[in-house]
Parts: C-alpha cells; structure tokens; sequence
DNA sequence: CCAAAAGTGTTCATCGTACACCCATGT
DNA sequence: ACATGGGTGTACGATGAACACTTTTGG
C-alpha cells in the first residue's frame, strides 16, 4: 500500500452485481429486472446492490442473490471489478461483478416475480443499462472458457440429468454443435457420472438414462492429477 | 442495482495493490516494498495506493505501478478484488489487485531504489502483510494458466530473445523442464516469431539467435481463427 | 407403422512426447 | 582440445474428428 496516502483518502460506493445464469434445455439463459428508479426507470439491468458496512464482497454478493431468487448455496464466483469513473451516470459507484450458475427450476418463482425479474436468452437479450452488457459479456467469455476444464456446467443442470441434456447445455454455452458419439465417449470416459437406473421420458419415447455428477470422484481424481477436459 | 437501497449506502476506502512479475533469465520474480507505517512497519509488502475521486480504477493502478517503477505503457491487468472485512487489520479497506509484466531491466533503477524496493524470486519471498500472500499465489496462478494460451510471455522478455531464453521463461512461469527440440518446434511452427541476423553471445559461446515477436502476424492469425499454445 | 430421439464403434489424421548427436566458439 | 550451450529429426502412442445405422416406444 502507497500509505504516504493517509487514511483519509477518498471513500467510494461499491456494488455488486449478479448476472445470473440458467439453462432450460433449450438455451443459455440470464436473468434480468426492471431498474426501479430514475434515471433509465424500467430499463432492463443486473440484479445489484451497494456493499454494506461490515459486509464483505462474497456476502454482499449471496445477499442480493438471496434477495432476487430466495436461493442459498448456489455456485457464485467474482467475475470482475468496473471502475470507470463515469460508468454510472449519477454517482461514481465502483462495482464488483459476480456471476452465479442456478439449476433454473430451483429458483423461488414468487420472489422473482415479486421483483419483476424475468430470464433472457444469451443470444437476445435487451440493452442493459450502464456497462451492464459488458458485464454480461465479459460472464458469457468466461463460463464459455471455464466450463471446458472446470466441471461447472453440472451447476445449470438438475441432480439427475441425461447425456444429451449435458451436450446441448455444452452446446449452448460454446454456440456449436458437437458429435453425439464423441461426446458421450469423452464424458463418460472420465468416470465422474454414475448412471441411474432411472431413465428420464419427458424428452423422448425411448426414454435416456439419468446420471448424477459425482463430485467425491472428481475431487479423488483431481488430487491425482486429473483434469477435466471437454 | 438493488435500488432500494438508496444512494446513501456505505461507502468504502478502495485500494490498488499491484503484483509485479520480472523475469531475470533465470527466475521468476516480483517487485516488493517495504511497508513504511505502523502498523506492521517495514514488513514486505505488495505496492499499492487508494483510488482517488474521479480515478478509474485502471488509473490508479498505472499510477501506482508508475510511482514504483517509473514505467508507462507495461502490460497490466485486474486480477481480482479482495474485499473481507478484516483484511486491513486497521480499517477496512476493499483492494483491486492487479498484475503487471515488465522487462525487468527497463525499471527506472533510482525509482525503485528510493522506493526500498527489491525483487524476490516467487519461489521463495518473504512473508507479506495482509492477504498479499494470497494476492501473489493468485497472481501466479493466472500467469501460469494465462501464459499457455495467450502470448503474455513476451512481455518478461527484451524487444530480442533468443529461444533458450523464451524457453527458461516457461520453464520458471510452469516450474517444469521443457524439451528443448519440441519447445523449439512448437513455438516456431507458430510462425510469430522474427528470426533476426544478430545472434546473442552473453549466454553461450556458440551464440543463439535473436528472435522478435510479431505482434501483427499474431492479430492476423488471431482474427483467423488461430490460437497460441505452449 | 412411423416419427423422433437414444445409443453405439471404427477409421484416420493430427499432435504431443520421448529421445541422442553434432556444431560453433571462447578459453 | 575441451567444455559449454545451441541447434536439429524421427518414431510411436494418444487423442480429437468424422461418420451411419439400429433401438425403443408413444402416438
């Protein structure tokens, strides 16, 4: 620290913001809500909120997605910190961006709608406010980056999921298709899924097999020297 | 923005803490200070400094690296925001810290003297205040995994290498030993590298070839879909 | 019976890896 | 002449990519 600055130094507004991230088996989804207030009212904008006293950037985070979806324990990772001086308009207020991975049907369907809130496809959404989109993208480049070597995508799935549930979520995240064959070969040769019993129909009459991510073994393996590559 | 919360919210004294990497030929190095106030007074430290009013946060921290080293136009970038409470036993501050990439010998010497600064090699640094400690493992974290698909490298290194000398770089960031035929092939069939007519005789008898990184073939590649890996 | 999605193997090209010797030169 | 670091090529195994047909069953 340049401490020949003194302690008196200027104070700033910190936010955090949320782009909150859900798969519906279809597409890649955020979600969104209406900005309450003057100026750009009902403008589509992150769900965010000013970092209180005593509260650290993680827990400012989990509160004001506690506050948009009810949930706890959901996956929640700091994406990026905006400083520009003139990103708000109004005041300068410096914003810590996080974005969070939620299995989409998890979610307290009364409180976001009590919020107005309302989910969008990554691949069309409305302008955002402020450096909101850029807040969205830089999420977008990161997930699309992580979700190759960190087994994060399990996140946006439910308990029990299908193969081809798993590949089209990949799908949407990289924005292209990939080979059924290969990639059930390449998942499943990685030994981190237990297959189910359960076949899920809701998507086919054949029916597909459910598997559960079984974390116990990836964290084994890991510890071995394993990493997860899609 | 959770506007409920109004503009009166709590504001926060923010800082730029800067991880500063060098590479001398042979290790990987950072850049430390000596912290100059009590508490903890002339502990190693990270070099930082608050964000002013009306100074983005990407300022502030060119400043900072500016103050210490007296350099301009290095390769700096966010690394991540740590904002626990008690970080900063004293007060509670909300630090930005980011990581810069020079070419060690093109400090401003004096400047860096004056400053009480000194390089330690990552492998064995003193104990640093605060979370700095944790700043540095992210710090070479990121470098380590940044390094294999982005060429970040160059920047450790004068304007001409030669390609033992890219290699020991690797070798130091990924603290492995690299094949010097496959490190060499690897790197050349890339084709972004100049070779030169001079050749180095400071580290061989035989003397190496000078090389130069070709920033325009890599944008041209780049926007062709090319990527770099090591 | 047929539409729709699930499931399954092989081939080929490419890439990463392992590995040993000669070269040039300053001392 | 010799010690030191620079420079070079090949063979093998592993991995990624391309590709088509059969199975199941609800309507």
């Amino acid at each position: 620290m340049d401490y020949t600055t003194n302690y008196a130094a200027a104070k700033h507004l910190v936010a955090v913001d949320c782009i909150v991230f859900g798969f519906d088996n279809e597409d890649l989804k955020i979600l969104l809500v209406r900005r309450p207030i003057e100026p750009q009212k009902g403008d589509w904008s992150l769900m965010g909120g000013f970092v209180q006293q005593g509260e650290s950037l993680d827990d400012a985070s989990k509160r004001v997605l506690y506050t948009l979806t009810g949930l706890t324990d959901v996956y929640l990772e700091q994406l990026y910190t905006f400083g520009d001086v003139h990103r708000d308009p109004v005041d300068r207020v410096i914003s810590v961006a996080y974005y969070a991975l939620i299995k989409i049907n998890d979610y307290d369907r009364e409180i976001v709608r009590r919020n107005g809130a309302q989910w969008f496809k990554v691949s069309n959404y409305p302008r955002l406010i402020f450096d909101h989109d850029q807040m969205v993208q830089t999420a977008i480049s990161k997930l699309r980056r992580k979700c190759r070597t960190q087994p994060i995508g399990f996140e946006l799935l439910p308990e029990k999921f299908t193969i081809p549930q798993l590949q089209s979520l990949y799908e949407a995240i990289l924005m292209q298709p990939l080979d059924k064959r290969n990639f059930r070969k390449k998942i499943l040769s990685m030994n981190l899924l237990d297959k189910l019993d359960e076949k899920d129909k809701e998507n086919s009459k054949k029916g597909a097999y459910l598997y559960r991510f079984n974390r116990e073994k990836y964290e084994t393996l890991t510890s071995n020297g394993f990493s997860f590559e899609i």
